[in-house]
DNA sequence: CTGTATCCCGAGGGATACTG
DNA sequence: CAGTATCCCTCGGGATACAG
């Protein structure tokens, strides 16, 4: 079964760490160069329809409610052109263009998963029954 | 040395389970939340400077370039009412203001590492070079 | 089916001046 | 020192219509 040295984070120390003991400064932006892969209106919820599979425009147009077609024509576009995602055309007739998530795309869910960590923690912590989105 | 069941990611299964496969919706808005926790242009800048320790509100605009003190109380104001930051006044003269992150402000780093981690992965993988930031 | 072109609007954020 | 008050403007994003 495929020996795989995934590892699941950097433990040998990478050429570059980037940490705020030492750099503080890098560190912050580094956060925000990884933020950058996923904001914007629509981002989450498209990588979101991605996880468990490729689709194609219309489906992810069917299955993010209230998306139109210029957002995600202009966010499918963001995310590929950073690699988040890939496009493939299917030349038939009438074409068809499937979208699905690159190897950084589906990676991303472990960076989520820490995001949904530290949300439940937060509510705990110092908000017990209180939800601060609009 | 004081034995801690930290764990950093959840295996338990805490008492509602959010995760991609059983509810996908779910999981996109928890996501969304963590996200709004530091959005904006300046709260991970200001998180950022006071990881390190508190700070006062002219210490902030001193480390944080090009910030403008509407922005910076706005955003400062929005981090409070969000349980992320915590302020404290002291009722010398003239009077001083500390801010300092809550626990839950400390706890995000574990969330930013982990972007941090994906950031360098994601670099590795599909830019070797090439840096899409403006 | 898979998008693009136009037009339009409101919120987020900058500059500057002012206050307790 | 620690902010507010005003004014202004950009830009992300919505609605609608059209195109290959």
């Amino acid at each position: 079964m495929m020996q795989q040295i995934e590892k699941r984070s950097h433990r040998e120390v990478p050429n570059e760490e980037i940490n705020m003991k030492t750099c503080p400064k890098q560190y912050v932006l580094a956060v925000g160069d990884a933020l950058n892969a996923f904001t914007g209106k629509w981002k989450l919820f498209i990588i979101g329809a991605l996880i468990p599979g490729k689709q194609r425009f219309s489906e992810l147009e069917k299955n993010i409610p209230k998306i139109n077609p210029r957002m995600l024509s202009k966010e499918l576009r963001d995310l590929e052109a950073n690699g988040i995602v890939k496009r493939k055309v299917n030349d038939s007739l009438p074409v068809s263009v499937e979208y699905e998530l690159t190897p950084s795309g589906y990676a991303m869910r472990l960076m989520f998963d820490s995001m949904i960590d530290w949300g439940m923690q937060h509510r705990a912590w110092s908000m017990p029954g209180k939800i601060t989105r609009q």
